[in-house]
Order: structure tokens, then C-alpha cells, then sequence
RNA sequence: CGGGGCGUGGCUCAGCCCGGUUAGAGCGCCUGGUUCGGGACCAGGAGGUCGGAGGUUCGAAUCCUCUCGCCCCGACCA
């Protein structure tokens, strides 16, 4: 491609909405521009990345034995009450107005559909069906480029298989391939234990990039290796002590005395003497949440143990169901369900809200005075906490999910009536699993992870042309003729080259235009060295550059690119 | 949805607080010329209903009200 006739619409200044260099660069070497808020078109110069992305997720799902599939992104709605997901969506779903369709924000429906009318047998499992398509979904705030997007490139797998064990089978199938994929794309990432969320099912895995842009967040022990997201992620910490003992249970006056640092300050206590109490509700029952000291509910976690609808409760519903506001509420004598965080087992001598505004309760002993109580694990791991493997210390920093694993079990295959037939003419449903890959999410995350202060840093693998050429003064004769010979070479070679063949651009303009784009490999031909029949190469990674001689060039290019 | 910031030629921004010729700069663009290995120079030129609507005023980019859009933080998130 000749640098003259294409549109590569590069930016010296940095764009005025763009904050974090992968956006930042994305935008400055011409590869997307935004439409809207959230929504992106990839110019020539980011298609072909995403072209080399998809290429190899293409590869490695083929060699799993998967089959590409091309959905739409425009469903009919009934197909998605038949599994209540437009409730769950709700609001992140995008409806189409004129008629009862909507834009599919991922495609279990879809494909459980087809399978459905398909898949009638055991002997038709496993498949393994995926697609790599425009997904929509109508966040609230798109954020940071094409990483938080309303309208994505995702590839879209589904897994079908007549039993639990067959399931594992193609879960682990897609592991492996997703490790290729994100190995060929020269990422750097780490893989954490998840929650299924509102996907449904019994184990997922994220695939994540460690980066400030990001939005999860992530328990790593770099000893062992374990890694998990915050929302499910545990940690060996004390819990708070019992003493041989027991004080008396006493009301105690605490004026204006609301979160529990007041507390400590007033009393003069430690943190892990105080028990907080939260009241959330889950399906219409309250339930009194008891933490230790400041430590925070994870909600995550508390719907594991709470199935079902679940929510705090609202300011004026504490007062009704405790006689106080948030502040003042504790275990004692409250009555309903009472579930305490591990930290708290079998505690003495703890101080908690009395259920009356302004006063708290000393000498509490969750085994004499809160009987019914119920432990889990319902806190979130802080930095600095022991790891459950090896007792080393957790850090805890912000990621990118960059694909997400799931074993889905039988929710869209029941929902649907997707069964088979077993050999003995049974039917049961299809036990299913699902897994994505943000397409431009690896694209941001490549970027991020390759990038210096004068721009890209592709590696050959994903670079939209292999090789910068650039002929510095396109007015002499000699650089044109030498450059498009080169150019030409090159090409039959089977090199994909941008030729910066500009007569109105000066070198410096183009050397800073080409390690801005970052391909791997740039051919510098100037006069001066051809008079010495020589051109320079220059590796952008390093910034290391050599005089080739001509006759030697083509042999460089494949050595540096092999 | 809460909080904050910002909308002025294609891009980055100044001007606004304190209303007053014809709205500016740099970059980019067009024409001609000189340059030509790290974002050149000279001369000339095109390009803007100052996001939109309403209001105050003799007069609004500037003050007021409403509204739309974009970015950031938070909430939400498969």
C-alpha cells in the first residue's frame, strides 16, 4: 500500500477525549475514530488488525474443532423472554422501536435455538459453534476507547455436550486455545477464578490483562500463582479472637456515634471487636449481614449464599424492620435470618449496634447471644492478605477481562427445550458452555502492553503491514527508482508494506509518522546511502537501525521477519 | 443515574470572569517558490450561524434559563 493513496489519517496532537494510550495511540495512528459515545469505526489501518486478530482466533477455534457460525444481531424478543434475559438485561439491552426486535447484546439464545431444533441426539455431540460478531449493549458508560464499547467485536463460543464430564472435555479444549490465541498475540496475561453472574452456571475463568484501564479488579499471588477476581477471590486473615471470658451483654449510651471508626474512637476499642450489621433484602425476607470491623460486604459473594432477588435495604425500610437507622443495628434481638462473615465465628466480647438509635451493645458472644446465626465467607480480599495456597502476600490491582469461560450447565438448554436423546431414548437437555474474546479488547490490551513515547510497537504477528518503507526524498529519481523496485520486491514476496512514497512530506515528518504506526520492520532509503548501493533498516522495538547493503536486503527483511 | 469538566475553522487551544470594531493563534488544507535524514521556510489564499433553543440588553462567543453532545470519577456491568 502507497503511503500517497491511502487513507491514514495520522494525529500529531493528542486528541482532547482520549485518555489512556491505547486510545490515545488508536486515534493518532488513524486506525478508529468515534462515531458516538462508545461507538467506533475502524478506519483501513485498524481493520487489518482486527483482520490479523480474528485470523488467529479463527485458527485456534478450527483447531478445536470448532465451527464458524454467522448470527444476527437482530433478534426477535419472544426468543429472549423464553429465558427471562430481557428482565436480567433490562435496560442494557438495546430494543428496536418500530418493531418487537432487539439488538443481541451475546447469542445463547441463538445458538441454543438451532441446536435445539438440530442437536436431537447423543450421538450429534459434542459441537463446539462460534462466531465472531457485533455484539450490543447499552452500557450506562462507555469508557476508555474501544475497551468499554455500546456496540464490540466479540467471538462468541458455545459448547454442547450430553454430560458434566463432556463438558469439561470442551471447557478445556477452549482454555487451550484461548491460551494460544492470547500467546500468539504476544499478550501478557493471567488467568482468575470467576463469577458466573447473570450468565448462569457452575465454574467460569477470565482471561485477564493486569492495566489501570481496567475495570475489574484482581486478587494475584505472584508466589504460587493463584489468581481470582476480588468478586470471589478469598484470603487467609485472622479472625477476631475469643477470649476464655465471656462479658456481660451491656447497653451502652453512644450519642451521634454512627460507623464504626466512631465507634472505636468513642470506645476506645480495636476495629476487630466491632461486628457491622447490614440489612439487605432477599426476596422480600430481611437478612441481617454481619461483618467484622470495616470490612466490606461482597455482594458477589452474599448472592452465592442469598439466591434470589437481593438487595440492601432502603433507610426507611431499616427503621421499620430494626427500630434504628443504619449505624445503630445489630444482632441482638434482631429478628429474622442473622449471617455472619467467617472473620466472626464463635467471637466474644464484640460490640454492635443495639437496635436503638444512639446506643450499641458491648459483650456480645455470637455463641450465647446470636445462637441462629450462620457463617460464610462473605468479605473482599484485601492487598496485603495472606494467600490460601501458600500464605504468601495477595496484591491487588485493576484488569481487563479479555475473555471469559463459563460452564453453563443446562440454563438455555431447559429454558428452551433443548433435549436429546440418549442411547436408551431418553431425553435430557444439553449441558452447554459459553465463551467469549472482546475482539478490540486484545487489540487495546496489545497496545498497552507495546508502546513507547513516539507511538506502537507492533510485533509482526499482528502488525497491519509487516514492513515501513520510506523513501525520504521522492522528488530524486535514484530513491524513487531504487524504493519502488523495493517496494515491488517485497510485495511479490509476499510482504505486506506500506510504502511511504509522499513527494510533499520531509523525513522527519515521515520517520515520526512511521514509528508512530510502529510496523516491526522500517527500509530507509535515502540518496546518500545509495550511493553506496545501501538503504537502513531500522527495528522499531529496538530503535536499532544498520546500512544493508541492496543485494543483501531481501535476505535481512526475511531473517528479521521469519 | 449522582458528582466534576468541556463544547469556538479539519486538529489542539486562546478569548468568556469584567458584554462593545470585521472572532484570534499554532498545526493542517489550497496556490507559487525555496528546502529535503527526525514533525522546514517565504509569499499569497480558503475555511467558523462560537453545540442548539429561548431570554436579558441599544449591543451576547461572553450574562441568565432550558436543552443536546462529549470526556472523567462514582453507581451499574454478562
Amino acid at each position: 500500500m502507497k503511503l500517497s493513496k491511502a487513507f491514514i489519517p495520522t494525529l500529531k496532537e493528542v486528541p482532547n477525549d482520549a485518555v489512556i494510550p491505547s486510545h490515545i495511540l488508536m486515534l493518532r495512528s488513524g486506525m478508529v475514530r468515534s462515531l458516538s459515545a462508545g461507538i467506533y469505526s475502524f478506519l483501513p489501518l485498524g481493520y487489518k488488525v482486527v483482520k490479523k486478530v480474528t485470523e488467529i482466533i479463527r485458527q485456534e477455534m478450527d483447531a478445536i474443532g470448532g465451527q464458524e457460525f454467522h448470527l444476527p444481531a437482530l433478534n426477535p424478543r419472544e426468543i429472549w423472554e423464553e429465558t427471562g434475559r430481557v428482565e436480567a438485561f433490562g435496560d442494557t439491552m438495546f430494543h428496536v422501536k418500530n418493531r418487537d426486535y432487539v439488538l443481541a447484546p451475546t447469542h445463547e439464545e441463538i445458538m441454543t435455538y438451532h441446536a435445539k431444533g438440530v442437536v436431537k441426539s447423543y450421538k450429534d455431540m459434542p459441537q463446539i459453534w462460534y462466531q465472531i460478531q457485533t455484539k450490543f449493549r447499552n452500557e450506562p458508560r462507555p469508557k476508555s476507547g474501544i475497551i468499554r464499547g455500546r456496540q464490540f467485536l466479540m467471538k462468541d463460543a458455545y459448547s454442547f455436550d450430553t454430560s458434566w464430564e463432556n463438558l469439561d472435555t470442551s471447557y478445556k479444549l477452549h482454555d487451550k486455545a484461548y491460551r494460544r490465541i492470547f500467546d500468539r498475540c504476544g499478550l501478557k496475561y493471567f488467568i482468575v477464578g470467576a463469577s458466573s453472574g447473570a450468565m448462569g452456571g457452575s465454574r467460569s475463568e477470565e482471561f485477564m490483562v493486569k492495566s489501570d484501564a481496567g475495570e475489574d479488579t484482581v486478587a494475584y499471588c505472584e508466589h504460587c500463582g493463584y489468581a481470582a477476581n476480588v468478586e470471589v477471590a478469598k484470603s487467609v486473615v485472622d479472625g477476631a479472637p475469643r477470649t476464655d471470658k465471656s462479658e456481660e451483654i451491656k447497653e451502652i449510651s453512644t450519642p451521634n456515634v454512627k460507623s464504626i471508626d466512631e465507634l472505636c474512637q468513642f470506645l476506645g476499642i480495636k476495629e476487630t471487636q466491632c461486628a457491622k450489621s447490614r440489612i439487605y433484602i432477599c426476596e422480600d425476607e430481611p437478612v441481617l449481614v454481619l461483618m467484622l470491623g470495616n470490612d466490606e460486604v461482597n455482594e458477589t459473594k452474599l448472592a452465592t449464599v442469598l439466591p434470589g432477588n437481593l438487595r440492601p435495604g432502603h433507610p426507611d425500610e431499616l427503621k421499620q424492620i430494626t427500630g434504628a437507622d443504619a449505624g445503630s443495628i445489630g444482632p441482638v434481638g434482631f429478628k429474622g435470618r442473622i449471617i455472619a462473615d467467617l472473620r466472626l465465628k464463635d467471637a466474644n466480647n464484640l460490640y454492635s449496634g443495639a437496635n436503638k438509635n444512639d446506643y450499641h451493645i458491648g459483650g456480645i458472644d455470637m455463641q450465647r447471644d446470636v445462637p441462629t446465626v450462620e457463617y460464610f465467607d462473605l468479605r473482599t480480599v484485601q492487598e496485603g492478605e495472606g494467600c490460601t495456597r501458600c500464605n504468601s502476600k495477595l496484591e491487588v490491582f485493576k484488569a481487563i477481562e479479555l475473555g471469559h469461560i463459563f460452564k453453563l450447565g443446562t440454563k438455555y438448554s431447559e429454558a428452551m427445550g433443548a433435549n436429546y436423546l440418549d442411547e436408551s431414548g431418553k431425553a435430557h437437555p444439553i449441558i452447554m458452555g459459553s465463551y467469549g474474546i472482546g475482539v478490540e479488547r486484545v487489540i487495546a490490551c496489545y497496545i498497552e502492553q507495546h508502546y513507547d513515547e513516539r507511538g506502537i510497537v507492533w510485533d509482526k504477528t499482528l502488525a497491519p503491514f509487516q514492513v515501513h518503507l520510506l523513501g525520504l526524498n521522492m522528488k530524486k529519481q535514484e530513491v524513487i527508482d531504487a524504493s519502488e523496485k523495493i517496494y515491488n520486491d517485497l510485495t511479490a514476496l509476499g510482504y505486506e508494506v506500506l510504502f511511504d512514497d509522499r513527494t510533499d512530506a520531509q523525513a522527519g515528518f515521515k520517520f515520526n509518522d512511521a514509528d508512530l504506526l510502529g510496523l516491526p520492520v522500517q527500509i530507509i532509503v535515502g540518496d546518500k546511502n545509495l550511493k553506496e548501493n545501501k538503504v537502513e533498516v531500522k527495528l522499531r522495538k529496538t530503535g536499532e537501525r544498520s546500512t544493508v547493503e541492496l543485494n543483501e536486503l531481501y535476505n535481512r527483511v526475511k531473517e528479521l521477519l521469519s
